[in-house]
DNA sequence: GAAGTCGACTTGACAGTGTCAAGTGGTTCG
DNA sequence: CGAACCACTTGACACTGTCAAGTCGACTTC
């Protein structure tokens, strides 16, 4: 599918280092052609225009977290709890450690990716892994149930990495910029631990709702 | 602190009504200078530059958010539940009903709100009235446990209002658009259900746990 | 091997943008 | 009366995305 053109590449790369350094607004394609040593139309040959661009960086982003989120996923399926906590930790780490990535592929307003069909795959495949393997960890809910705690985890864990990746949190925390991680981590063991807090109750009355 | 000038206010209109049509990269100072029918230089006798419009819509957006939190707070102060339910309930009601200021809060990237002191006391200010009340629904632990755990809730909220403003919660559950107000109350009832699970346990030592 | 085609790229032009600089007209005040 | 100030306008500049028209080398095809 993606059979990589040497100047394609450089212009995404170009384009990302822009974003990372300077946000959304500071990607022109004319600097992005500049930075790649290339014409100010070049990169029109690859991508129709600027918002092909941004899909493109989002299709990559949500093909690249899908792969971490399996991933993940597979190493931690044993028990609800380490499910949840992979997802959110590998969600968080995503975002943290692709910055631009995470960037457009959450700016919904800015980035059409509803007329890029692969872009959408790629985003479905994503959120569908996500949102099934913590589905599956509900196990014992009836369906409707579990897809609505689903859906609550992914919107912590979406928040969560939001919140960092705007430096929120750590400007309320008193957190300085090199422990977000740490933080993160806090606050994410916080939050299983709670979530899955009658998971501990049933166990212990010897009840065990099994999971995964 | 806001002595409302007529043009002033015509700006920030012009400026949201172009935000919410179509996205942030819309706004153009010229465009809002039109749509309120002077000069193309007028603003920026009110607004040094394009990140002071966007500033000052963040600045009155944190305004907007703390008041109604404040105000649903006095009403929902009762119990655990009803405090965390409010919160989340009145957050993802604003991002709803006032996108335009909601993007522009939590475009950090693109709005440079460090530079503006207004608004991060704005924003300080409603942020601690959130964390904090969630932090003393959670009165029965330790002070690092409380503030990861409302840390986490306040995750939860933020994440389900960017989820349900992009349309992603919408589109992974089929829920038409008009209906995303029912799909939050949803998404938080069973979130805050799960997440105070404990206190229903102390409360009745059963199992009413309700979803739906 | 000449002619034609095609793809990757360049050059040139246009309207639209943010913003600096300078001008205009009205009100206020000494 | 005039000077100072204010809210605004007009004009200019470099920059942007994008359309249109080249250039130039590799590849087919006769």
């Amino acid at each position: 599918m993606t059979e990589e053109t040497d100047l394609r590449r450089k212009v995404l790369n170009a384009s990302l280092a822009l974003i990372e350094a300077g946000g959304l607004d500071r990607l022109s394609m004319r600097e992005a052609a500049r930075k790649a040593g290339v014409s100010h139309q070049a990169p029109y040959h690859h991508f129709g225009d600027r918002g092909a661009i941004l899909a493109a960086i989002a299709t990559e982003g949500f093909g690249m977290l899908q792969q971490e989120l399996t991933r993940s996923l597979d190493k931690h399926a044993a028990s609800q709890r380490s499910a949840l906590a992979a997802v959110a930790r590998t969600y968080v780490d995503f975002a943290l450690r692709h910055p631009g990535h995470f960037r457009v592929m959450f700016r919904s307003d800015a980035v059409p990716i509803e007329n890029y069909p692969e872009a959408l795959e790629n985003a479905d495949a994503a959120f569908g892994a996500l949102v099934q393997a913590i589905d599956r960890s509900f196990a014992g809910e009836p369906p409707e149930a579990r897809r609505n705690l689903a859906f609550a985890c992914w919107a912590f864990t979406h928040g969560l990495a939001t919140l960092l990746l705007d430096g929120l949190l750590a400007r309320r925390s008193g957190t300085p910029k090199g422990r977000q991680s740490e933080l993160a981590d806090k606050v994410i063991k916080s939050f299983v631990a709670q979530f899955t807090a009658d998971e501990t109750r049933l166990d212990r009355k010897g009840r065990s709702r099994h999971s995964g």
